[in-house]
DNA sequence: TTAGCATATCAATCTACGTTGATGTGTCAA
DNA sequence: TTGACACATCAACGTAGATTGATATGCTAA
C-alpha cells in the first residue's frame, strides 16, 4: 500500500499525462474510436511521428491507455478502469465533508496569540 | 467561444494546475476545511511561504480556487463550479460513445492500399 | 510612527517537458 | 533477400516549471 504522499504522487503523475492538449485530443480520439491504429491518430492530429509516439509513451506509463501491436500497426485504446478510478479518486479528493467545514474554527500559525478563523475575522471586519 | 483548439488548451492548464502533489495536497486541504488561510496550509504543509504562494498562484490563475483577504490575512477557497465544471468536461471527453466504437472501421493512412480496423486486424492474425 | 507579521513577488538555479530530425527495429510484400 | 512501411527511440534544442532565498507590500498593534 502506498504511503499517502506516494498516492498523491502517483495521481499528480496520471493529471500531468492528461495535462496536455495534444494528449487530450489523443485519449478524445481513443474514446470516440475505441482501438485505433497510431497512423490514424497520427492522421488526426497532424504533427510528427516521434512525437505522437512520445506522448503516447506519457499516457501508457501513467497506466491511462493501453497498446497492442497486430502485424505492423499498434493500436491503442483507453484503459477505462484507471481512468474511472482517477476520476472518482478525484472527485473524492475535491468534495470534501459535505457540511460544517464554512463554519468550523482553524487556529492561524501565529504562535497562538490571535487563535483564527474565517468567521472570526469577518467578524472583526464587521466590527472595524 | 472558444474554438476547440483553445477549449483543449484551457482544460489542459487546469488538469495542469491540479497535477502536482503539493496543489494536490492544497486542494485537499481546502475541500475539508473550506474558508482556509495561508498560514494554515503552509503549516500542514511544511514548505517554504514564497513555495505556498507560488502555487496558490497558479491555481488560482486556473480558475480553480479564489483568495479573500482579510485583514492581513488571505483566506482562500476552492471554486466549486469551475471544479465541477472540469470534472464533469473530463468524464464527457472520455465517455466517447457508448457503444458500437469497437466495431467500426478505420481506414489505416496507408494511401488507401490497406483499409484496416482493429477487426480486419485481428482477423488477419487470427488467420495467419 | 515604528516594529512586526502575513503574504506576494522577484531573481536565480536546477530539472522536466515538448518538439523536431535522425536513426533503429520489427513486419510485410515483391 | 531486398525494399518499403509503421512505429519506437534517441540526441539536441528551446521553453516552462519547481524550489529556494531575498526583498517588497500591506496590515496591525504598540
Amino acid at each position: 500500500m502506498l504511503n499517502r504522499m506516494e498516492a498523491l504522487a502517483r495521481r499528480a503523475e496520471q493529471l500531468r499525462a492528461l495535462a496536455d492538449p495534444l494528449r487530450l485530443r489523443i485519449v478524445g480520439l481513443l474514446a470516440a474510436h475505441g482501438e485505433t491504429c497510431v497512423c490514424e491518430i497520427l492522421a488526426e492530429t497532424g504533427t510528427t511521428q516521434g512525437n505522437i509516439s512520445t506522448h503516447l509513451r506519457v499516457l501508457r506509463s501513467a497506466g491511462l491507455i493501453r497498446s497492442q501491436k497486430i502485424g505492423k500497426w499498434v493500436f491503442y485504446a483507453l484503459e477505462r478502469q484507471a481512468l474511472d478510478e482517477l476520476t472518482g479518486w478525484l472527485g473524492g479528493h475535491l468534495a470534501g465533508c459535505a457540511e460544517g467545514c464554512a463554519s468550523s474554527l482553524y487556529a492561524c500559525c501565529a504562535k497562538g496569540e490571535v487563535p483564527l478563523s474565517w468567521d472570526a475575522a469577518h467578524a472583526r471586519e464587521e466590527v472595524a
